[in-house]
DNA sequence: TTAAAATTTGACTTGACATTCAAAGTCTGA
DNA sequence: TCAGACTTTGAATGTCAAGTCAAATTTTAA
């Protein structure tokens, strides 16, 4: 990648930075492309050199996030760990991750009222699969004996909605900090398969 | 209250409802007072005649909303049951309710993105209320030593979390009926607390 | 140094709503 | 039936933010 090549697109990550900051803070709808610009020093126009519109830059950002924790999951998954370990794990990167990049994951729950076409089925494609893996984890310990029978498909989203909506209610100011917090929250909802 | 004022009620109930419906399909920020309008074969002007704008309009029904499954958590908190059995029943109808009205509990988890001032203000006071109901709830059966002790608030948010959260993935089509789903969910998230 | 390429700017266009309102239509009670 | 009150309409207005673009500025590389 030649120096301007890496220019650019550090400009780019600045301003899916800056968008996804701005989002989680205001919302899709409410955050302008201005928002966006001001929070970087440019004007609005600059932002549209480096992204055809407003969509585009938040599916990137959005694809990007996700692609990102998707890889923190398939480590954890590589790892040598019992099932509950490895689940737990997972949750707790998971959350770790949600609150420190203020994703929301992201946008709330709804894709589809932010992207369309392609860009949604991208989005929902990264979202399944996301979830099939911790179903696989869920699996797992089933198999092995290390979990209780359950429905997988509903603990899943048991486990999945738990943890997300943390982050709407996390604070720094609160007295625990995020790993505290994540370590609580994961030990109670493997209380649902022990 | 005179005929006329039955009249003008009932077309605002209606109006409420509409605008309830299109906004969990579409979002907040994405439906047009035309919309809210067209759903009911009227004009938005018509709409206008009825409510001042169309964040009072949000604010009436999301109120109405939140005081009636308040009124529902009440009467559980007033039954005669044991803790187990109450806490559980106050899930059950609170999934119900939110996924039969479509509320999502709703317009997402963020109220302070579409309200502002008074009405944010006592929109965040009724969720508060709610979830110190649910607290309670929580709080009795740990002092009856019917729950093992955790950390209520989180328990909490886990257990708010995880119901709202099956409004967004639920689907009539599922093999599952809403009560079902309901009954399953409840009784995972009770083994957080047994 | 300097000319071409890359960036940035900010004014401009455009379209999509929210909201208003005067006029038209409908109802109600005397 | 009729006057006045109540409703509805749809066109008009205002605002705001997305997206465009030609000109200005900065960077690059010969």
């Amino acid at each position: 990648m030649s120096l301007r090549e890496k220019k650019v697109e550090k400009k780019k990550e600045e301003i899916r930075e800056s968008a996804m900051s701005v989002i989680a803070e205001k919302g899709y709808h409410a955050t302008t492309m201005e928002d966006i610009a001001a929070k970087l020093l440019m004007t609005k126009g600059s932002v549209y050199y480096y992204f055809k519109d407003k969509e585009s830059l938040v599916y990137e950002s959005h694809k990007i996030l996700l692609e990102q924790s998707m890889e923190q999951l398939q480590n954890v998954l590589a790892e040598e760990l019992s099932s509950v370990a490895k689940l737990r794990k997972a949750m707790i990167v998971h959350m770790e991750y949600v609150i420190t990049e203020r994703t929301d994951f992201l946008l709330g729950a709804k894709p589809d009222q932010v992207f369309e076409g392609a860009h949604l089925q991208e989005i929902l494609h990264l979202r399944n699969q996301y979830s099939d893996c911790m179903n696989q984890l869920i699996q797992q310990g089933i198999q092995d004996g290390s979990f209780v029978q359950v429905d997988i498909k509903i603990v899943n989203y048991i486990i999945l909605g738990a943890m997300n909506n943390a982050v709407i209610w996390y604070s720094p100011k609160g007295s625990k900090s995020i790993q505290e917090l994540a370590n609580s929250i994961a030990d109670y909802l493997l209380k649902i398969l022990l």
